[in-house]
DNA sequence: TTAATATATCCGTGTAGGCGAATGTATTAT
DNA sequence: ATAATACATTCGCCTACACGGATATATTAA
């Protein structure tokens, strides 16, 4: 059952979506790239639970991520695809639904973290 | 965690996408009310295998169902949120990336059973 | 070297949900 | 009543993956 193309499980993406945690660190990523200690600090989440999260949607190519020095820096992947831009339209529209994406959002600009590797 | 509004639980509603069956029936609702019948012809699965997914799309409300005498026709829920719009042009453009989806609304229309409970 | 920091991975445990055969329940036809 | 049809639900089995604590790895600083 071939539901795969340009790197893009579909199923899989569902399933990434699937997960508030996931949701919330995608909305984070629309603003830019963030390293895992921006997100560990918004998202109040343990550290091995962040980045098990990240390396979930490293694998399904929802997200990309560079090194620099010390620190790892994720970003939302291009969205080539139509079927790409419609998931990141959805994301946003989920911030309607789910106000604690907003208020993630809200959080990371007042965070004094934010430029904390920067 | 609050992520209902409407009866619409967003992360429900993405995992209820990722899986490859839920999404063909979805597709072929998108042409039209179908009774459980029809979806077993096209979807060549068996019957409790395609009972339980429709029950599943059902507790998501992502689709409804009406009974008449022996057959139970299901449809698409009404997309009143954005969300919902947006998911549906999610599903829509899935059908670039899994050809199976545009061959299922070829085969339903080619069924000899798509007239049998009309 | 040694220590500190940032991140990834491993571990054991628990739950959601996939499957298809079998069974239960309406409804309609004879 | 009996049989046939359309569908829902139950069952046992199995995999994916959620969690957070512990540990491993890489980098930089002292």
């Amino acid at each position: 059952m071939k539901t795969k193309t340009q790197n893009l499980d579909i199923e899989k993406v569902f399933r990434a979506l699937s997960d508030l945690t996931r949701l919330r660190i995608l909305n984070l990523l629309r603003g830019g790239e963030l390293c895992v200690c921006d997100l560990i600090d918004v998202l109040d989440l343990p550290q091995s639970t962040v980045s098990r999260h990240l390396a979930y949607l490293r694998k399904t190519n929802l997200v990309t991520s560079r090194k620099e020095g010390l620190w790892h820096y994720y970003q939302l992947a291009p969205a080539e695809l139509k079927f790409s831009k419609k998931i990141m339209e959805c994301i946003e529209a989920s911030c309607d639904v789910i106000p604690l994406l907003d208020k993630d959002v809200q959080s990371l600009q007042s965070s004094s973290c934010s430029d904390c590797c920067g």
